[in-house]
DNA sequence: ACTAATTTGTACGTATGTATT
DNA sequence: CAATACATACGTACAAATTAG
């Protein structure tokens, strides 16, 4: 609420496993999604930050080269630090979602690759997802979201074997979960509950959805079933935090 | 899915801005809150640790260190590291969700208590979400829930002041948002929106939600109208992801 | 009661990262 | 681009408490 007074409110915490520089490419990455300064275009100047932070000039520069690296600015020696990148996307949640897919309302240009697919057996969690016997067979497919060739979501979903033996094959011919869906027999489906929380980026973040290490990512558990309340698919889908806001419509 | 084998599968980054042994007191704050050290009552041997993350048993040590100081396990010589609290509490969203008040679904003990309340002005954000002009006189409301004496949310509200001007004394003297509409006159309203994003903890959540630093903290933003569809209240309320999951029930 | 194995606690040394001046 | 101070991380070794037999 109160970001951008003259005092040095922007607070940090010192020595505490995270470093300062990181603390504050964090705020300014999301400063910036947040448009605070659009209509500069450009991040204040290094030692104004400095003062805000409370901080001295060459950490807030740490910061903005991480943030030069991913490509969200640019620094220019006497003209400031650019923004060149500011997005922010939005998934809609609601009955009728199907994100799994890596649908994103706003996304300009959206598109979901098929990363793999297996069939093995269902593990605790996924059994009593889909109301299965732990060990039964299930098609485990993995699907990776990009909005204007960023990747905002990376998707891992578990579909009962025994009546979506194909889906794999049919989502990577028709590339929409959906069609994929009609082909196996089923016409329609809802969105049952999803559940949010949020953790530090694994490893696996870190290459499929590009990311630098310590970023958040949000974690959605997702139940689909069809339109008898019987489990059609379970899917823990993890976004970028810094630039994916998911939007619940009630 | 596979955690716990013999290899060293559970990755962390090195020299990224998050120490080691915070990225591990994460993830083993989680792993407690998913239950998988229910059997034994303690978190594996600092060794097996060590060996499982692929770092030296001094960087374990201090995550465990941290981890007690939230209180959360409590290392014993010769005994181990045993679990002390275990929680995760589920904060469900729905058309009907009341959640800026506090409110956990299986919360043995809850509580909501009013920290600070103001008449000022809408700031941008708070007119725009409210469609009132900028500048508008609102209540600001700043609310902590708790559970079982641990803070698990806390929540920023506006209210527009021409048609709410009393609801902060009438919410201190009810303890109730909805007790506290009553009295002003409200006797329905509804969830429209909630908006979901993550972050780093900032100084206000260190104090207010007790978190240590670096952790990640959930952030909604949620609209309530009354039934005619007119805005009566917009609240960021701020969870400690850790141990908070929302649930969306569409 | 004793011993061995397991597990946490403590100490020292070294190297590198972080942040300020 | 220093020089300085502190935090982080590793390696090793041994002490102290608990548990298993």
């Amino acid at each position: 609420m109160d970001i951008g007074d003259d005092r040095d409110q922007l607070t940090v915490q010192r020595q505490n496993g995270v470093a300062l520089w990181r603390q504050i490419a964090d705020r300014i990455r999301t400063s910036i999604a947040n448009g605070e300064y659009d209509e500069a275009g450009k991040v204040p100047a290094e030692f104004v930050l400095a003062a805000q932070f409370g901080v001295n000039r060459h950490t807030v520069r740490s910061a903005l080269q991480a943030l030069a690296q991913e490509g969200i600015v640019r620094s220019v020696q006497g003209r400031g630090t650019l923004i060149m990148r500011k997005e922010r996307i939005n998934f809609p949640i609601s009955k009728r979602t199907r994100f799994s897919q890596g649908v994103g309302d706003q996304a300009r240009e959206k598109q979901s690759v098929l990363l793999r697919s297996a069939v093995e057996e269902a593990s605790t969690e996924v059994a009593a997802r889909l109301k299965i016997a732990v060990g039964s067979q299930v098609v485990r497919m993995e699907t990776l979201g990009k909005a204007d060739k960023r990747p905002v979501s990376r998707a891992t979903s578990w579909f009962p074997a025994d009546r979506f033996g194909g889906i794999a094959e049919a989502y990577e011919k028709t590339g929409s979960i959906t069609a994929a869906y009609r082909e196996q027999g089923l016409t329609d489906y809802i969105r049952e509950t999803t559940e949010v929380t949020a953790v530090h980026a694994e490893n696996a973040d870190l290459a499929d959805l590009a990311l630098s290490p310590g970023a958040i990512v949000l974690v959605a558990r997702a139940l689909n079933t069809d339109m008898d309340g019987v489990p059609v698919q379970f899917s823990i889908t993890r976004f970028p935090a810094d630039i994916v806001q998911l939007t619940i419509e009630t």
